[in-house]
RNA sequence: GGUGCGGUAGUUCAGUUGGUUAGAAUGCCGGCCUGUCACGCCGGAGGUCGCGGGUUCGAGUCCCGUCCGCACCGCCA
């Protein structure tokens, strides 16, 4: 037997026990004759100590070993008598008489700690250390227990968790396909799943009305910190449902896991926000409500006063910053930077300083009078000490700017605190949206995605404000899952198929398997995918889903650590009868 | 495809207006030290300043190109 306990478990109560223990040589505090090593494993830290004068040669054993060296001791459990209450095994150090080295270890490129002194290239490389960290290590446990409670929740809902294909049809709408070439059948080609939706919805056909799947996803674009080419989807499916069932699933199991990891009870319902109002109020589809500062819109408002950027102005909108209107000239200089960004691509930023004595101080002092001014002020609902940010141009790009700008003030502010946690529906999306470059329509969400009823005439005369059963849950600003309820309807699927600019051979061809099985006794249905990754990461405190992935991928999707991709060699390539342009 | 920031010791970084022998911390090695837990003290080793070219009497520093990393835009139904 290699070890009797871990190195996370002993305490005073063990004391005088003979324990066996393995782990990796954290530190090793060579006093002079007292020495002390610390010995690490998943667990946590025990404590061996070494006396000179009770065991010279031992001593000088432990003396020489180096970190990350793999050591087995055999020892007594003692009371410390200098304790370390910051440890839980603080009480408690082991009197060793035997070590045994398991193996050595070169010297680790970066030290084994919290706060390393690795940067983030080199921590991929060398992942395995970097995965022995104790604040990237429980990462890995936060993400197990959270899948643990998913299956639990949903299990208990008498979901059932069914595999679905990674080699299937590529599909053309969408993300672009990874592809897989068949040997067997030369010249075609696989895809991985995007989502296995097509699959999820066959199931529905096929009578498992309830049906999960946590599954990887892979999607060939580029790459953000939220992003990865490949992911975890927590993939979900109902029969029988409209979308009301579908959010009230979705919200118990997300309050399940507030409960029984966050221990955060949310005894309101999430908030519901149509997507017009979160786009009107918060400037996104994915607002963060861990703070208020609405945009206030303007434009009929205060335009006509001579002020050319208002008066030419598509849409005039702004925030109120409470508190902020000490804001120097330079501050405020810096914001406009950081709005005309070329990512942001705002024109310029307004302010008005809403003085500490009740005088108004502008940039557009020359267009608006003191009382002018004031007016506008209430239309902000600010008080003494606020300062008014205002933006204007043509609507999206000006809206886009603002819920940037709201975001930057809440982070200057303090307002996005890690450990506050503001979920909400976004629901009524539109079905469909225009792409000029291209000139058709694109699904919103995908091409399956159910009108409202209540729209379905307008699909003939008007598709673009055609609204969806559609809906996102965002937590934090981050869009944590989104879903639809399905079209099952044979007809309505043709009519969107071809709004999207199908042919019906087209969509036979790409879609053929699915409609084929709608002929069957399609049940209503509807369901969502969540991003794991993404959950796991909030639920971390991290910003980078790399955090919580244990071996990612860099910013150009190739692993550093095996050197994926790679070429491959030509014997390969015949098999698969596959030739390289250059 | 694009924008921004970065690349200097094993590691994380500093390096002024272009000017003598490129620094700090940490890690590492050696010595001392019997209750440390970020142990302490003394000493030492350690550099292709990402790569290539250019300007200059002189380049870590300025210019051009290129490679790599990170963040973002496009993209991601």
């Amino acid at each position: 037997m290699y070890r009797t306990h871990t190195n996370g478990e002993l305490r005073i109560c063990d004391k005088d026990k003979n324990v066996t223990l393995c782990g990796w040589v954290q530190k090793v505090r060579n006093l002079g004759g007292m020495t002390f090593v610390d010995l690490r494993d998943r667990y946590g830290i025990t404590q061996l100590v070494f006396d000179i004068d009770k065991n010279k040669e031992l001593t000088q054993q432990a003396q020489a070993l180096g970190r990350e060296y793999v050591i087995q001791i055999d020892g007594k459990v003692a009371e410390r008598s200098n304790k370390n209450s910051k440890m839980p095994t603080g009480d408690i150090e082991i009197i060793v008489d035997k070590i045994v080295v398991l193996n050595i270890s070169e010297l680790p490129p970066f030290t084994i700690e919290d706060d390393t002194d690795g940067g983030d290239e080199l921590r991929l490389k060398y992942r395995y250390l970097d995965l022995r960290r104790n604040n990237i290590k429980k990462n890995f446990e936060l993400r197990h227990q959270m899948a643990l409670e998913i299956r639990n929740y949903l299990s208990s809902q008498k979901f059932v968790e069914i595999e679905t294909p990674f080699l299937m049809k590529s599909t053309p709408e969408g993300a672009r396909d990874f592809v897989v070439p068949s040997r067997m059948n030369q010249g075609q080609f696989y895809a991985l799943p995007q989502s296995p939706q097509i699959f999820k919805q066959l199931l529905m056909v096929a009578g498992f009305d309830k049906y999960f799947q946590i599954v990887r996803c892979f999607r060939d674009e580029d790459l953000r910190a939220d992003r990865q080419p490949e992911f975890t989807q927590i993939d979900c499916e109902m029969a029988f449902v409209e979308q009301e069932d579908v959010l009230n699933t979705f919200e118990g199991m997300a309050k399940h896991l507030f409960k029984t990891i966050k221990n955060i009870e949310f005894d309101a319902p999430f908030p519901r926000i149509p997507f017009s109002e979160a786009m009107e109020l918060y400037g996104t589809d994915k607002p963060d409500l861990r703070f208020d500062m609405k945009i206030v819109k303007l434009k009929e408002k205060i335009s006509n006063k001579g002020f050319k950027v208002f008066d030419d102005a598509q849409y005039i909108g702004g925030i109120c910053v409470e508190k902020c209107a000490y804001y120097s000239r330079k501050e405020l200089d810096n914001l406009t930077d950081f709005v005309k960004k070329p990512q942001i691509g705002a024109q310029g930023l307004i302010y008005i300083k809403y003085n500490e004595d009740g005088t108004l101080k502008s940039s557009i002092d020359k267009f608006y009078n003191e009382n002018e001014l004031k007016e506008i002020a209430q239309l902000f609902g600010a008080n003494v000490g606020d300062l008014m940010l205002l933006a204007a141009g043509e609507k999206n790009n000006t809206l886009n700017a603002l819920n940037e700008l709201r975001l930057e003030m809440a982070n200057r502010l303090g307002l996005r605190d890690k450990n506050k946690y503001a979920p909400l529906w976004v629901v009524d999306f539109p079905l469909l949206e225009w792409d000029n470059e291209t000139d058709r329509f694109y699904a919103k969400h995908h091409p399956f995605t159910s009108p409202k009823n209540e729209d379905i005439p307008l699909l003939e005369t008007t598709p673009e404000v055609v609204k969806a059963n559609a809906y996102d849950l965002v937590i934090n600003g981050v869009e944590i899952g989104g879903g639809s309820i399905r079209i099952h309807n044979q007809e309505l699927q043709k009519k969107i198929f071809n709004i999207l600019g199908f042919s019906d051979e087209d969509a036979q061809k790409q879609f053929g398997f699915l409609m084929n099985a709608f002929k069957y006794g399609a049940p209503p249905h509807g369901g969502v995918a969540f991003g794991f990754d993404r959950w796991v990461a909030l639920f971390a405190g991290t910003d980078s889903i790399r955090d919580v992935i244990a071996f990612p991928k860099n910013n150009t999707g190739r692993d550093i650590m095996n050197d994926a991709p790679s070429i491959i060699n030509k014997t390969q390539l015949n098999e698969l009868n596959i030739c390289l342009a250059k």
